[in-house]
DNA sequence: TCTATGACGGTTG
DNA sequence: GCAACCGCCATAG
């Protein structure tokens, strides 16, 4: 007898604008992970595995023309955060800090209930199983500069840069 | 439980 | 401006 995990269940769908690309997990109709990469010399629009695919294309339309983005009601699967923390730095993130602004991690940790745990809310940062979706790219060092990214800072610094942002360094 | 680890932040020299 | 420290917090093992 098989024992299927929901790993085993799991679906990919590839996006791609001219400045990064994104690949969806699926697992079903919920999204379980996204993995970021360089960009295409043209536009991929994924293949409708989900209802949802159709809002995730039109948003790198957006991205790619510097229009806002809005992310509205994402079928995340979030039984994958099991730490309350985590999810609740997650949720206030995606509630709080819109597209064209930022924030640093020491004011998301505020945000979330305590101050002093700015180190711990870049932790939840590097678990985000949802980046660009979940606004982990707003978030900097209470400086100013750009912080870390878990597909690389220079990734970062495009997306910010197409929500209106300029990072020096 | 204890210890090590970070996408941090503030202070100090 | 910057690098070295130190304090803090939530997890992982």
């Amino acid at each position: 007898m098989r024992q299927d995990g929901p790993a085993s269940e799991l679906t990919s769908e590839y996006f791609a604008n001219i400045y990064f690309s994104m690949t969806v997990w699926w697992h079903g109709q919920l999204i379980h992970g996204i993995e970021l990469g360089p960009g295409e010399s043209r536009i991929f629009s994924g293949h409708k595995a989900a209802p949802y695919s159709d809002t995730i294309a039109e948003a790198m339309r957006l991205y790619q023309n510097r229009n806002r983005v809005q992310w509205t009601a994402p079928p995340l699967d979030w039984s994958l955060i099991t730490s309350p923390f985590q999810r609740q730095v997650l949720q206030t993130l995606f509630k709080n800090i819109p597209f064209g602004r930022t924030t640093s991690y020491g004011q998301l940790a505020g945000l979330s209930g305590n101050s002093r745990s700015a180190r711990a809310v870049g932790w939840a940062m590097s678990q985000n199983p949802w980046p660009i979706i979940i606004p982990c790219h707003r978030v900097l060092t209470s400086k100013g500069t750009i912080g870390g990214f878990s597909s690389g800072t220079e990734l970062k610094k495009i997306l910010l840069s197409l929500e209106g942002f300029f990072i020096a360094q």
